[in-house]
DNA sequence: AAACCCGTCAACCGCTACGCA
DNA sequence: TTGCGTAGCGGTTGACGGGTT
């Protein structure tokens, strides 16, 4: 009690303190809303309000950011105090320097997910995106400057081993096909979205079930945090609300570090599908483009950075659909570029280091990038014009299953409590239900070991425009 | 000493997804 | 089912400090 009457009065304080400084060494701007005049302040963040956002936080806990300036003297936005609170002032947090195992792990990360920062900031306790992603940007122009390819060797070589070994496990893996008669009609036959979901599945699985040679990672993982129980994602980042709706969907990862059997095996990351723009079954769906796609994709090869002509990160090496690219990259939009594309890895790679560009030749793909800007412009407003999905949902379905259908993209084959769906037949099976039936529930009901909310969406195709 | 350049870091902005009424 | 508020992510910008000219 004595405790709760010192904290608010260390409160009130500080808030004097707040209410001492003048509009000017606030560095507020004024404004109005509703008749009430309301400042907001911008800028750098001072001792007195890291103290009081810090005060905040202890008292209401983490979240609700936007009712801190309902209960502090905070000229804030809401948005401002979560980041403020979220890259310096939460406990545990890590400053300084990334120790060389850091630096590692984040290309690491970055060959697998690409700008996945916040993913990344949720492997490296006390690392906050922002710093990652900072750290990297740094690396990449530095890199850049003295010609250095972004990965280093070992990493670049690891991951054409990989794709290889992708290739070949997916032929055979998925050689058989299913034909499935409720598909027919739509622009893919079963078997191509067999293919695809598959391939996206097993570049997904590949790229973090971390079998066999995939380990390197994982292991790092483990050597960093396997001996002390680490519970992933970072316990201290907060409101890592979007992780655990994956955990929902995915729950493996967590479970998986702490199990000492399963260290070495199953280190799932954090799924991707979240905010994945996946092509593979939304890509921009001309039909000659299709077909060149459906031959060229063989493997998981996706997405180069452009920045100026010249190489930035390229793209996670290998399976991982990184398909949220940034800005400079190769977009679905680029028609000829029905995947993101590979060849644009080559031709933007001014280093030809680029571990994509290993397997690129695999697509017969054209940038436009590679004949310069103003055709790339030409070429991208004619792609904006054309319909560019389809396909998934049914017009019919719940809004609950488009807003899933919406976001997913990979099939990450797990199941509730992070296991692992054998093989990825069950997909067909679950698609053939919901179209028979036209009703989400059913696919449940034929797949009772799934919740609602973790597997058949998550593994269902993505996208697509309504007819 | 001043101007300029460059790297780093913190913060902002725009967008998207989610949850809830 | 829909609309709105909130949270979070990733890209970008701007401030600042140190080095160089």
């Amino acid at each position: 009690m004595n405790q709760m009457q010192n904290e608010s009065r260390k409160t009130m304080i500080l808030e004097k303190r707040m209410a001492s400084l003048s509009i000017k060494e606030k560095g507020i701007s004024v404004g109005s809303l509703s008749g009430e005049n309301w400042v907001l302040k911008k800028g750098p963040w001072t001792s007195v309000e890291d103290a009081i956002l810090a005060d905040f936080v202890k008292r209401h806990g983490e979240g609700n950011w936007n009712s801190v300036r309902k209960h502090t003297s905070l000229s804030r936005c809401g948005k401002s105090c979560r980041l403020r609170w979220t890259n310096h002032l939460r406990p545990n947090l890590k400053k300084g320097t990334f120790t060389p195992q850091e630096e590692q792990l984040i290309i690491e990360l970055h060959a697998k997910i690409g700008n996945k920062w916040a993913r990344m900031a949720a492997l490296m306790p006390g690392r906050t995106d922002n710093e990652i992603k900072n750290y990297w940007n740094t690396r990449i122009k530095r890199h850049q400057r003295a010609g250095l390819p972004l990965y280093p060797p070992n990493i670049r070589y690891q991951a054409s081993e990989e794709n290889q070994q992708y290739k070949n496990a997916s032929e055979h893996m998925y050689s058989d096909k299913h034909p499935n008669d409720g598909f027919r009609g739509s622009i893919f036959e079963m078997s191509d979205i067999h293919d695809i979901v598959a391939d996206n599945f097993y570049a997904y699985h590949r790229a973090f079930d971390a079998p066999s040679s995939d380990v390197q990672v994982s292991s790092m993982l483990c050597r960093q945090f396997g001996s002390q129980n680490y519970i992933l994602g970072n316990p201290a980042l907060p409101n890592m609300k979007r992780l655990r709706d994956s955990e929902k969907q995915c729950s493996g990862f967590t479970d998986s570090i702490s199990d000492e059997h399963s260290k070495s095996k199953h280190i799932v990351l954090e799924p991707l599908w979240k905010k994945q723009k996946t092509f593979i079954l939304g890509y921009p769906c001309d039909p000659d483009h299709q077909s060149k796609a459906l031959q060229s994709s063989g493997g998981a090869n996706h997405g180069g950075h452009v920045l100026n002509g010249t190489s930035s990160a390229p793209s996670p090496i290998l399976g991982a659909s990184e398909l949220e690219l940034p800005s400079f990259q190769c977009t679905e939009t680029d028609t000829n570029c029905c995947f993101p594309c590979s060849s644009t890895l080559m031709s933007v790679d001014a280093y030809g280091e680029s571990p994509s560009a290993a397997v690129s030749s695999q697509s017969d793909c054209t940038s436009p990038r590679k004949s310069g800007l103003l055709e790339a412009l030409v070429h991208e407003a004619q792609a904006i014009s054309k319909p560019k999905f389809f396909g998934f949902p049914h017009p019919n379905a719940s809004s609950r299953f488009k807003n899933k259908a919406t976001e997913i993209s990979s099939c990450p084959n797990l199941g509730e409590n992070g296991s692992v769906w054998p093989d990825c037949s069950i997909l067909n099976d679950s698609l053939s239900t919901f179209l028979e039936h036209n009703d989400y529930k059913s696919v449940t009901a034929a797949t009772p070991s799934v919740g609602l909310d973790s597997y058949p969406w998550t593994c269902m195709p993505h996208t697509c425009r309504m007819p």
